[in-house]
RNA sequence: GCGGGUGUAGCUUAAUGGUAAAGCACCUGCCUUCCAAGCAGGCUACGAGGGUUCGAUUCCCUUCACCCGCUCCA
């Protein structure tokens, strides 16, 4: 825990405009509530965090807990699918939660957490569905109305919408305050074809897992995989949020990067250690400090039904400090989705052990799925410095990967033979990395300028360039400088970005 | 979805029932040999839609967006 200042999201939101990193979607026709687009600075930094998870996960993953290195495939799946996908994978119907509001106490809840109580004909108890006895026998002294375990109990979804001047909300005081259940179907829907009619809604996707679950057949017979392996996927969901919420936390529209590692049965709980370990030392490989980041095991009564288990690993975003927002869930999540779509398709998951074609079973499931955009807001977070003794007063504590611009030549002045070999540098740099050039306005403005997009390094040209062929070197975070010949500046560069 | 708040330029703030001022930033030029310096010039705003009014940025209504709290987050 420490004491560091703190940060300020209107600030942080602030800069992200004025650099050109987020913008709100639509602005110039006065916004669209959860919607927001990356500029080219959070665009070169979204993809400087999507290759590196892509890298570590497909192209490079770690080396397994028996020593070898695990296979991961990588995917690209269609965004809109047959809404029979979203069927089997309970989006559609069994997740969009009925709520109801209390008009009397302003509250709102989940119909399907809400249990009703027959005291008599005309006099219906609204409860909590977890409460206990004890809580129900003192809610009913509280309403003064006698209390009989062998009340009949139904589920408030299964009550008549004609019964609903009986009941008396959980916290209310009358009869009559509950509003008819909403349906909150969280999936977006469109319509197929030129001509819309009835039959032809599909959906757009709520996450990328399902794509992976629909293709595991085809990955299987086609990429020369054994299980265990994993595939894995970065990509665009889509979620009717009820409330959009602070910033690009949660958003609408957002992007994930969702990894499924398809295993025996009996080596899951192996392989949920293994990549819980995995996953929280790759968030700390981004940036992120661990001062502000946890790692939490969901109790029994938060889990969905069919997880055996869920791990998360939480940030401390400003605006949920002191506690923590949720950047990625490692689920366990048995054969469910498999098993879902094998029932619903017809289509056999049966995975048959090459070894000796008898072990035959549906492989279970886990599942490390992150945030990627909210993992670009953590970072933005972590990275937002506030230092008063510098012009700029803040500056962006990026890691060289993942700063948006790795380095900016800035000539001393804008005359002689400065511009001409700080060009030639760029041209020579830009091969290799993101780089800016920036000529134009007094030295400081540029350094400032750069502060603030948090790049790590700015090479400037002097005369003494002219003279003997240095630059000097200036690191952001330390503002000190070095002079370095200009044969070394890429090697210098690659050093410290790649490690 | 509920309650509260906010909305004038990229940012921070003015003024006004007669269409808006300033500082900083940004851009151009000059000048500058290392941290938003100086000089000259330039761009940019009343969130949107209605109503009242001769006239609305100002008053009223609606709406949209953002912030805080509640709710929600499979």
């Amino acid at each position: 825990m420490t004491d560091a200042p703190v940060k300020d999201m209107k600030d942080i939101v602030a800069l992200c405009k004025r650099r050109g990193f987020i913008f709100q979607a639509s602005e110039i026709y006065g916004g669209i509530n959860g919607f927001w687009d990356y500029g080219p600075l959070g665009t070169e930094l979204k993809n400087n965090l999507r290759d590196a998870w892509w890298r570590d996960m497909v192209l490079c993953p770690p080396i397994g807990p028996d020593g070898q290195p695990v296979e991961i495939v990588g995917l690209d799946s269609a965004i809109i699918q047959n809404p029979q996908v979203w069927v089997a994978s309970g989006h559609v119907g069994g997740f969009s939660d009925p709520m109801v509001d209390c008009k009397e106490t302003k509250k709102r809840y989940r119909a399907d957490h809400l249990n009703v109580i027959k005291a008599s004909d005309a006099q219906w108890v609204a409860v909590n569905e977890g409460n206990e006895q004890e809580e129900v026998e003192k809610r009913f002294k509280k309403l003064n109305i006698k209390y009989d375990a062998s009340y009949a109990t139904v589920s408030l979804v299964d009550v008549d919408l004609k019964d609903y001047s009986k009941i008396i909300g959980p916290d209310a005081k009358e009869a009559g305050s509950l509003t008819e259940p909403k349906a909150f179907n969280l999936l977006f829907e469109t319509k197929i074809g030129a001509v819309a009619s009835e039959d032809s809604t599909a959906y757009l996707r709520g996450e990328t897992a399902q794509g992976i679950f629909i293709n595991y057949k085809n990955i299987l017979d086609s990429a020369r995989v054994k299980v265990p392996f994993g595939i894995a996927q970065v990509g665009k969901a889509f979620r009717n949020e009820v409330n959009p919420r602070n910033f690009i936390f949660r958003s609408r529209e957002f992007e994930q990067m969702e990894m499924e590692w398809f295993c025996p049965p009996e080596d899951a709980p192996q392989w949920f250690e293994f990549w819980k370990e995995e996953r929280r030392k790759w968030w700390k490989s981004v940036g992120l400090s661990d001062n502000d980041v946890i790692f939490r095991e969901h109790d029994a009564d938060e889990l969905v039904f069919y997880s055996k288990g869920t791990f998360d690993i939480e940030y401390r975003f400003p605006f949920t400090a002191p506690g923590y927002g949720e950047l990625e869930g490692i689920a366990y999540r048995g054969n469910y989705d498999l098993t879902q779509h094998q029932e619903h398709s017809g289509t056999k998951m049966e995975y048959i052990d090459p070894m000796d074609n008898k072990n035959r079973y549906i492989p279970h499931v886990i599942e490390p799925a992150a945030g990627l955009t909210r993992g670009v807001l953590a970072i933005l977070c972590e990275a937002y410095t506030v230092d008063p003794s510098r012009p700029s007063g803040v500056y962006m504590n990026f890691t060289p990967a993942m700063a948006p611009k790795k380095a900016a030549i800035l000539p001393l002045t804008a005359k002689g033979e400065h511009p001409e070999i700080a060009t030639k540098l760029y041209l020579e740099l830009r091969q290799h990395f993101a780089i800016d050039l920036d000529i134009k306005q007094n030295i400081g403005k540029r350094y400032a300028r750069q502060d603030e997009i948090g790049t790590p390094y700015c090479f400037t040209i002097d005369d003494e360039t002219v003279e003997n062929g240095t630059v000097t070197v200036r690191e952001r975070n330390t503002m000190a400088q070095e002079r370095i010949h200009l044969d070394k500046v890429l090697a210098f560069l690659q050093e410290k970005i790649n490690g």
